[in-house]
DNA sequence: GCCAACGTTGGC
DNA sequence: GCCAACGTTGGC
């Protein structure tokens, strides 16, 4: 089990859009790392969901309900895509300024690169932001 | 709207 | 292979 973060920006795809529609197609990511990051996805990781540019907070958690595949949108060039499912929202949501003030969370990607589309997490790091968010799975 | 950070491109 | 120029992202 491994476990991530997701970026959206909310008036392109929201995560109240997912619970909605129950799933989507996580594709469009034109950056390598982000690329190799979704590749290494398994069915059943966590993925916590940021929504960028507008609320900068993490705001719900989804799951990877499908292996990575080759990425539809894709014209050219070798790029993936995965499915993701929405498992619940959070109680409370997240902000990035709360991240960035936390002593443990000084290495995620969100602090270190917020230009990084899908970014890793330790299982540590995982917790720390759940039990911010008053939420349990 | 501005600007910093980062990735990509292309000339040499 | 290096590096300057450029484009994009995203927080502020």
């Amino acid at each position: 089990m491994q476990y991530w973060i997701v970026k959206s920006e909310p008036d392109v795809y929201s995560f109240e859009q997912l619970q909605n529609e129950g799933r989507v197609r996580w594709d469009g990511v034109r950056n390598y790392q982000a690329r190799n990051h979704l590749r290494a996805m398994e069915v059943g990781d966590w993925c916590l969901y940021y929504h960028s540019n507008i609320g900068l907070e993490i705001v719900g958690i989804a799951q990877v309900i499908t292996a990575h595949y080759p990425d539809p949108t894709a014209e050219k060039g070798d790029w993936s895509a995965v499915d993701l499912a929405p498992l619940k929202s959070l109680n409370r949501p997240v902000p990035l300024a709360e991240i960035k003030a936390h002593p443990d969370l000084q290495q995620i990607g969100l602090v270190r690169n917020g230009r990084l589309s899908v970014m890793p997490l330790t299982s540590a790091e995982f917790s720390v932001l759940l039990s911010l968010a008053d939420t349990q799975i």
